[in-house]
RNA sequence: GGAUCGGUAGUUCAGUUGGUUAGAAUGCCGCCCUGUCACGGCGGAGGUCGCGGGUUCGAGUCCCGUCCGUUCCGCCA
């Protein structure tokens, strides 16, 4: 072995060991007669230390130590004379006296640091320096701890882990298929998988009740920021269940996958309607992290004499608490946002609600006080909490609010990524309208 | 396929109404520094402003084209 210990393991107890370690050059110091070098491996970082009064010719090589050099390095393990609390080696350092260096560096072209100053091209063009990061590491563990936490549940709940082909006759599942070539027979292809959805029927068929497996699947379609052409997905079967049987083994493994992986608890699911998702939501994955529900408002919004309104087949509000101190920049901003073309409203009412009780709206024209205190009761809206007003096809606006209560959320700093609230979403329909064929799918979930 | 925003130092970015020698931070190099840990101090090098064409006395800046990338739509679920 190149090493005796990682460079994450060592600790005060050790003081006095010789030791020999490996590592990637992270930092290195020079304070006069001294330098400091940050050795880091997978595991952590442990400062290894020169002394020109000891060894002039170590520290004279040790400074010529450049970023990402890979160094082998024995010595001696002792208390530093200042410790650093903030990384778990602090408290020692390792007195080098042989120091090899088993590969010299170019200068990286960014920062090996959590919060590095690489754009994403240039990390992936780089892509093994990009590794060496915390964030890039941490993610890779993310993964393997998730898939370790999934084959145990699973397993332990009977199910097989059954591995499917790859190169496969190609299925009609809507995606463009990814095609390769076949060698054997000329101008014939395999597709790759979209989905092992014919596999696993097959397995279900053939009396494998319970299986699943975590497999790579495979659409040639665009890109977008969150999805790509290569992703993995846990597909999972059983046979001879029903729906109550299927919720409660996969709410299991989520609470299970948050418990190992994330060391967070999570209560029992709540269930909430598709229908009741899309009324109070406007989506059929609901963020519940947060209030602003939809109101209907449709009964006291209509015939007032507000053309908008009055030709609407809805009109919706959601009760932004304590907004109502949005600027007016603010308020056209949201109206900006509600308005680009990958939103599509027409327009958007606000009603303040003002400290002493008042209301202040966009439409006072057409709404006098009596009308804007009936929208306020059927928000629940309260002194300083600003009222947001879509209105038209039922649909159409349920989309545009769920856009703009989710912008609200965000805006408000309501939608934390480490507060998590899973739920199910229950009694879907089978088939949904399509307004461009003029027909009816089924629904794509 | 469409729309959008972007491309300037190794890197991340700024650059005003078109006007002298294109700046900052960080990184890099040199010198100083014996307890640093984002060390510090002083100095230095580093640019075909993506590419091609045009307008103009003059273009990083305006126009046209083109390449590369972002985000969104189409697409996918």
């Amino acid at each position: 072995m190149h090493r005796s210990h990682t460079c994450g393991e060592l600790r005060l107890s050790h003081a006095g060991t010789k030791v020999t370690l490996a590592g990637w050059v992270a930092r290195n110091r020079k304070m006069g007669g001294l330098v400091f070098v940050d050795l880091r491996d997978r595991y952590g970082i442990t400062q290894l230390s020169f002394n020109e009064a000891v060894n002039a010719d170590l520290m004279a090589a040790a400074e010529k130590l450049g970023r990402e050099f890979v160094v082998k390095a024995s010595g001696t393990v002792r208390e530093r004379e200042s410790k650093n609390s903030a990384i778990p080696t602090g408290e020692i350092e390792i007195m080098v006296e042989q120091l090899e260096v088993l590969n010299p560096a170019k200068t990286p072209p960014f920062t090996i640091e959590d919060e590095t100053d690489g754009g994403d091209e240039l990390r992936m063009e780089y892509r093994y320096l990009d590794l060496r990061r915390n964030p890039v590491r941490k993610n890779l563990e993310l993964r393997h701890n998730t898939a370790r936490a999934i084959r145990n549940y699973l397993s332990d709940s009977g199910f097989l882990e059954v591995e499917t082909p790859v190169l496969i006759k190609s299925t009609p599942e809507g995606a463009r298929d990814f095609v390769v070539p076949s060698r054997l027979n000329p101008g014939s292809w395999y597709a790759l998988p979209q989905s092992p959805q014919t596999f696993k029927q097959l397995l279900m068929v053939s009396g494998f009740d319970k299986y699943f497996q975590i497999v790579k699947c495979f659409r040639d379609e665009d890109l977008r920021a969150d999805r790509q052409p290569e992703f993995t997905q846990v597909d999972c079967e059983m046979s001879f269940v029903e729906r109550e049987d299927i919720l409660q083994t996969f709410e299991g493994l989520t609470r299970k996958l948050f418990q190992e992986v994330l060391q967070t608890a999570l209560p029992e699911l709540p269930r909430m309607t598709y229908a009741d998702a899309m009324r109070l939501y406007g989506s059929d994955k609901p963020d519940v992290r947060f209030g602003m529900q939809f109101c209907d408002i449709t009964t006291h919004a209509k015939g007032k004499g507000f053309p908008v309104f009055d030709s609407a087949e809805v009109v919706i509000a959601i009760c932004a608490p304590g907004a109502a101190s949005f600027t007016r920049k603010q308020l056209d901003e949201l109206t900006d946002f509600v308005k680009r073309p990958q939103i599509g409203a027409k327009g958007l009412i606000w009603c303040r609600v003002e400290a002493d009780g008042s209301l202040k709206s966009s439409v006072d024209k057409f709404y006098g006080p009596e009308d804007l205190a009936a929208w306020q009761q059927a928000c629940g809206a309260n002194p300083g909490d600003l009222m947001l007003v879509l209105a038209g096809g039922l649909n159409e606006t349920r989309k545009q609010m769920n856009e703009l209560r989710l912008e609200m959320g965000s805006k408000l700093g309501l939608r934390n990524p480490f507060d998590f609230k899973p739920l199910w979403v229950v009694d879907f329909p089978l088939l949904e309208f399509d307004a461009d064929s003029g027909r009816w799918h089924a629904m794509h979930h």
